[in-house]
DNA sequence: CGGATTTGACCTGCGC
DNA sequence: GCGCAGGTCAAATCCG
């Protein structure tokens, strides 16, 4: 897959697109910041944006993340739900970020909302029910909306 | 050879 | 009841 259409000019480091450093647990961190601050837990009715800005990811790139806790637990929710469901908003230029995970993608699918195809990742470990969705922001191509949904059931890919 | 990716088809839920 | 949109599956293909 050496689909490179986003190759713009305008590199963020120049060299590495993919950061290779950071740990993306340090994401998962804002969930229990949500579950320290219930006073500004979303919910259905009014929903919490809170936008982190994050300027120190491998220290060499700036990078703001807009993270949506979605907790679409209504007693009346037909839908069954994996459990947590996160969605982070992230300006890259690629959209298979190494989150330190190893994800298999599974679908691709044109949403009427966005003229960018939606992708859909499945993490590799046959235990791990996580599923991700990736999608590029409908108004800022640049930004990448990605969205977890479920808990991982093991430590991490190192402990596979 | 094994695992990941691709792409179209199929299935399900929801709205009208 | 029908159509649309979103989500998932699975066979074929490609790469390391």
């Amino acid at each position: 897959m050496s689909n490179t259409s986003f190759g713009s000019p305008d590199s963020l480091e120049g060299d590495h697109v993919n950061q290779p450093d950071f740990e993306f647990s340090d994401y998962l961190i804002f969930d229990d910041w949500l579950d320290e601050n219930p006073t500004s837990m979303p919910t259905t009715q009014n929903p919490v944006y809170p936008t982190i800005e994050v300027d120190d990811f491998g220290g060499s790139s700036t990078s703001h993340h807009q993270v949506v806790l979605t907790r679409d637990h209504g007693s009346g929710s037909l839908k069954k739900d994996l459990g947590e469901k996160v969605a982070f908003k992230t300006k890259s230029e690629v959209e298979i970020l190494d989150d330190g995970f190893r994800w298999r993608k599974y679908g691709k699918k044109m949403v009427k909302n966005s003229p960018n195809p939606r992708n859909y990742y499945r993490c590799s470990v046959q235990n791990c029910p996580v599923k991700k969705r990736v999608e590029r922001d409908r108004e800022d191509p640049r930004y990448v909306i990605t969205t977890y949904e479920g808990i991982h059931n093991h430590l991490s890919p190192s402990n596979i």
